[in-house]
RNA sequence: GGCGACGUACCCAAGUGGCUAAGGGAGCGGUCUGCAAAACCGCGAUUCGCCGGUUCGAAUCCGGCCGUCGCCUCCA
């Protein structure tokens, strides 16, 4: 069966086939690293995640780039303020990046390059420009990308960039620019920029922002290659200004499918620095949101839907995973019984799993047949016939699942000695029907985060996923 | 002003022309159980923002209206 990916420049859904059979060249913007990573971030790194994790598990090898940029604006005016450079001030974000990417269960990406160590691809590419008059140098010294120069500018945002309405900030803009609408390649020095700045060819300043994903692209990936993928915001103009520099660089088509990921909102409303709504996911953490339950949250949602993200979802979605986890943990516990033909059911929800995520990527589906699975087991179950074998079976099935989903291995507890030694105890004392010390112990490991249930095979053991008291996002 | 997305039960959410409108959460009643939990059984949209049209047949297609949101050179 064949993928099917939304192409927000066709604006259709479209079989998916790569460049060369097999393999999957992707490329995925990545953080700005001027501070830890919000939720929205993560929202579409988490869909990244989930995208190359479906590749893989269709057979595909894949090959990721997601750039750090770790110069811009931002990171200068910021790192004056504290008064250290930039590559002091950036690098614990780019840490904490990594420690977060891990902390949600994100697979790595095969090359993570950071823009200030691609400066001279960035100026190769503009020399190009130049040479081919796609590109003019202002009287401050500062390159432009003449837009004029690109028939197909636009053609990815859907915009007519002829009537755009000019906003206040292009109007302010001191810059000598041709027209309104060409964008900066390379930003002479200003005093402003401090010790921020690059001696090269083209004169002593910096890179513009667009430019960085080209480069470093097309050095990883060649220039051409299959997917790119972004938050929605970045349609325009930053992956137009991409086309627009890397094709008129090359002469050759830069992607064939940009997949596009919606926003995450907060109580239904963007997330910004001024509404004091942005939320990071340590934070979520530290206040008792086991990792899992964002992972799910982020992922349980199409990546093409708005994702609003208040505390009822996530204690909605913190019960839904211990429902599949319970499930799952309980298939290590059967005695062998009678057997039940489950390979129909396996069979047909791998199936209906695969069919979905198939359909661009349809997660809500894909959720569903696993749930109807859960459900038509839990029934056997209830009824005591599922063999040691079906078991096996179908805990083979959800790992496979899993190499997707990453939500059943990420949701395993770890015990440490001493509670393992207090589970025993407990044990002992229900052995011994102390119901008095079994419940103490059951009490002292709840406010570990420890859940015991008792089941006529045994005592089980799983994590706290939510804080009870957890409300207010 | 231009471009685009969305509106399905208490909440989240799939379905985009045809079987009883998936699935999850929450809730209520029951079974089981030292207690607790899990699990199971049962209950829940005659209806898909509103109005009109096309069709044998519409949540799904077409037109209009209402509402919410995003982008239009900081942004995932």
């Amino acid at each position: 069966m064949a993928i099917v990916f939304y192409n927000t420049l066709t604006r259709k859904k479209e079989k998916f086939k790569p460049i060369t059979p097999g393999i999957v060249k992707m490329y995925t913007c990545g953080p700005t690293v001027y501070n830890y990573a919000h939720i929205g971030n993560f929202r579409a790194y988490t869909f990244e995640d989930l995208l190359r994790r479906y590749l893989k598990f269709k057979g595909f090898k894949v090959i990721q780039v997601m750039n750090l940029t770790d110069v811009d604006d931002k990171i200068i005016k910021a790192s004056k303020e504290k008064g250290v450079p930039i590559e002091e001030f950036t690098t614990p974000y780019k840490k904490a990046f990594f420690e977060d990417i891990e902390t949600l269960g994100i697979e790595k990406a095969e090359f993570y390059p950071e823009a200030t160590k691609h400066i001279n691809e960035m100026v190769d590419i503009i020399k190009k420009l130049l040479a081919k008059g796609h590109a003019y140098k202002a009287a401050d010294g500062s390159i432009y990308f003449k837009v004029s120069s690109f028939e197909k500018y636009g053609q990815l945002a859907n915009l007519n960039v002829k009537e755009m309405r000019v906003g206040e900030r292009v109007a302010s803009d001191e810059y000598e620019k041709e027209e309104i609408r060409d964008f900066a390649l390379w930003k002479s020095w200003k005093p402003e920029d401090g010790n921020v700045y690059w001696n090269t060819e083209l004169g002593k300043g910096r890179p513009g922002w667009h430019i960085e994903c080209s480069a470093m692209s097309m050095k990883y990936l060649g220039n051409h290659f299959d997917i790119h993928t972004g938050g929605v915001d970045n349609i325009f103009p930053h992956h137009e200004n991409e086309i627009a520099q890397s094709e008129c660089a090359t002469g050759e088509k830069f992607v064939n499918y940009w997949l596009h990921c919606e926003h995450l909102l907060v109580n239904d409303e963007k997330m910004s620095k001024s509404l004091g709504n942005v939320i990071y996911p340590r934070e979520l953490i530290a206040r008792g949101v086991d990792p899992v339950v964002i992972r799910y949250t982020l992922l349980s949602t199409h990546y093409r839907q708005k994702l609003n993200f208040t505390t009822e979802k996530l204690i909605s979605s913190a019960s839904s995973v211990e429902r599949l986890l319970d499930f799952y943990n309980s298939l290590d516990f059967y005695e062998d019984s009678k057997q039940t033909e489950f390979k129909n059911l396996i069979s047909d929800t791998e199936k209906a799993f695969e069919e979905a995520l198939d359909d661009n990527l349809n997660i809500s589906e894909a959720m569903a047949a696993i749930f109807e699975l859960v459900k038509e087991v839990n029934k056997h179950k209830a009824k005591k016939q599922i063999s040691k074998t079906d078991a096996k079976n179908i805990k083979a099935t959800l790992d496979r699942f899993d190499t997707v989903l990453n939500i059943f291995k990420m949701g395993q507890v770890k015990l440490s000695e001493e509670i393992r030694q207090l589970i025993d105890r407990r044990a002992k004392a229900r052995k011994e029907k102390n119901w008095k010390e079994a419940d103490r112990i059951r009490e002292y490991l709840l406010e570990k985060g420890i859940i015991l249930e008792d089941t006529p095979q045994g005592t089980r053991c799983k994590k706290t996923l939510i804080k009870k008291d957890f409300s207010k996002v």
